[in-house]
DNA sequence: TCACGTCAAGCAGAT
DNA sequence: ATCTGCTTGACGTGA
């Protein structure tokens, strides 16, 4: 089992999401923020490693502009050396990666144009984690999207686009249940048609569900996961005190999360904590779980 | 150096 | 109608 964190670590004095506003896009700025990012990125995993943080994902941000049309720079070829500098050092130490486009991919929208930037982008996240040369357990997780008051039209749709992407992106894709939409039951459905792993999202599932128990749940959502796909992911966090639902605790509360583990015992699966503070809590939970061994 | 308005993009639910 | 939250703030102007 491994223990990750997403994107951000604030311990270091750098961050892998440097970027300028489209009005400032230039090949050399281009060049110079990536340049910053990988630097960074990889002192990240340095870090990681040496703390035994084997888990993390990658920010969306680390190429700015990557699927906007205004990119014509070839960053995979400029880059390639570095990108394989990072991959190699990233198998060398068995680390899984995921990672996780924003809000504004829906595969599933109405909006044709939407859905074409939807996969521009879900297509960069991909080449990325190619040209590292990264197993396809190296995962670009996604929600189903919108619901549009019709949620089986909204279902199938999402199928139908699916069915039309590259090879080289499905086997990158995973489906992660949300917190209002589309919940674990539903993801699985989707799961029977075209076989895409289903991501466990711990807190989505409390605060959306179809009255599963978190053991159930998880013991569904990792069948769906395929040899290849390597072991199931799961997104944990717990709710904020006295904020409204579905917004993520600052600190990880571990005694909750001690909990957690007694209850999915004996699932073999790597935890990505969506915790504010970041590695800060992933250092608790790894030296939890050193405490239980 | 710091405060703060703004930044490519979508959607749902709360206020 | 507007704001907030979402996997993650960072940029850039002006004082």
């Amino acid at each position: 089992m491994k223990i990750g964190y997403p994107c951000i670590n604030n311990s270091l004095n750098c961050t892998s999401n440097r970027t300028f506003r489209l009005n400032n896009y230039s090949r050399n700025n281009l060049i110079e923020k990536v340049k910053l990012n990988l630097n960074c990125l990889k002192k990240i995993l340095e870090f990681n490693v040496k703390n035994g943080i084997l888990f993390f994902r990658i920010g969306s941000g680390l190429i700015p502009f990557a699927s906007h049309g205004i990119c014509s720079f070839n960053w995979l070829q400029y880059f390639n050396k570095e990108f394989k500098t990072i991959g190699n050092y990233i198998k060398k130490n068995d680390i899984r990666i995921s990672m996780h486009p924003d809000q504004f991919v829906v595969l599933n929208s109405k909006n044709e144009k939407t859905v074409e930037k939807s996969i521009k982008e879900i297509d960069y996240h991909c080449r990325l984690l190619n040209v590292m040369n990264l197993k396809q357990e190296a995962k670009v997780q996604i929600h189903v999207g919108g619901v549009y008051g019709e949620k089986e039209k909204s279902i199938k749709r999402f199928i139908e686009n699916y069915g039309k992407l590259d090879l080289n992106i499905k086997k990158r894709l995973v489906l992660e249940n949300d917190h209002n939409s589309y919940s674990l039951e539903d993801c699985l459905i989707i799961n029977k048609e075209i076989d895409i792993p289903v991501l466990f999202d711990v807190f989505h599932h409390q605060c959306f569900n179809n009255k599963e128990r978190v053991f159930e749940a998880i013991r569904k959502a990792e069948k769906t996961w395929n040899k290849k796909d390597g072991k199931l992911m799961i997104d944990y966090s717990s709710q904020k005190k006295n904020k409204r639902k579905g917004v993520h605790t600052e600190t990880i509360d571990v005694v909750s999360f001690k909990k957690f583990l007694e209850q999915i015992n004996g699932v073999n699966c790597d935890i990505m904590l969506e915790i504010k503070d970041k590695e800060k809590s992933a250092l608790k939970a790894v030296k939890l779980i050193e405490n239980v061994k």
